[in-house]
DNA sequence: CGAGCGCTTGATTGAGTTCAAAAATCGTGG
DNA sequence: CCACGATTTTTGAACTCAATCAAGCGCTCG
């Protein structure tokens, strides 16, 4: 599975075969079960981690005991608690995973390498970062200005990949509606 | 209005009179009327604004034509589209005057020899990098998992100076709710 | 001084939640 | 491979928070 990661590299930024092989060494590859939890709230994020197989997730509990997904990640994606990585301060969120997955990981000094070794990572990974943000600021507009079943329109839309793997009730979970709502809008759609 | 502006830089980075005195030939000093658009949707954002005096907003208008209000920013605060200025894209919003405004702007190119003079200015970018990306997760966490009046309280208590200056119309704007809402939860809590 | 804007208040409507229970699907061990 | 228990999805009914529509008040600024 490590051949999706260095398949992933190759195709987002300029890199030799030996460079290659350098960037290699940085990345660990890691098997994980479905539930199992890479992040815990108010652990220091130390890793991010790229998807080759299966689907990671990251979420919150809020007060009332209420999970909230904020990042789904499948194959050639990236996920991490990146604030936290970044400031190295505790997380806010929880990883865990959705499926059984394999991925790649790398901590803060595997990626100053990475940047040393090409320097063209560091330009990918701005890319990456703005990418996260906009998503995020999407995704408020999209609750400040739609509904639930105009979210969910936009999302089968948007990742058409994520609409057929996952519960339904983690869909749900990221829209920001109930299961049953999510159940109820899905009906109703199918009716036209 | 320039010095609030270089005591800022002061308080944030270690930085001498001489390379404070470089830095300032980066950063031009502009006064704009209340309502004065800074950047309109669809235009590549070509600078960061930091206010010295007044108050800058971000909003996007949906296709139903209403205004959604994404960031303020008032004395000490940056604000930019990010995304826009970073990645040379058609801007996703608007920045424009919520009252008359003073404020020192630069462009990439700006920033880039800052980072030259002051390397702790890169330090400096990454963490308002993360501020950002924080809060806007912790917005859509808060659509996800609080009321109105939950959002409210909270807004007051994490930025009471915006509170008190800004219209009751664009705290609403800001946080979601029609103004008549805010209105009604304003009222509830008034009598408690 | 008048027009317009912002804020308030009231009445009504509606999208989505909650609670409850049935139906469908999944996974696991025998 | 089937059977059983657990989880997920669906459906129903009651309810709630916030939006909408409408009208009135008060202030400001042109």
């Amino acid at each position: 599975m490590f051949s999706v990661f260095t398949d992933y590299l190759k195709e987002k930024i300029p890199i030799t075969d030996e460079q290659l092989k350098k960037v290699e060494q940085l990345f660990r590859t890691k098997k994980v079960e479905k539930g199992k939890i890479l992040l815990q709230l108010g652990e220091v994020c130390q890793y991010t981690y790229f998807v080759t197989n299966g689907c990671l997730r990251s979420y919150v509990i809020d007060d009332k005991g209420k999970e909230h997904i904020l990042q789904f990640a499948i194959e050639n994606w990236w996920i991490s608690e990146q604030v936290s990585f970044s400031n190295h301060e505790p997380a806010m969120y929880f990883i865990d995973a959705v499926e059984d997955t394999e991925f790649v990981q790398t901590d803060e000094q595997g990626w100053n390498e990475f940047h040393k070794i090409v320097p063209a990572a560091l330009e990918m990974n701005r890319k990456l970062q703005m990418n996260s943000l906009r998503s995020f600021q999407k995704r408020l507009v999209s609750h400040l200005s739609a509904s639930g079943e105009e979210r969910y329109l936009s999302f089968i839309k948007t990742y058409p990949p994520l609409a057929l793997r996952l519960p339904q009730k983690m869909i749900a979970s990221y829209l920001g509606v109930t299961p049953e709502s999510l159940s109820r809008i899905r009906k109703e759609l199918a009716t036209q």
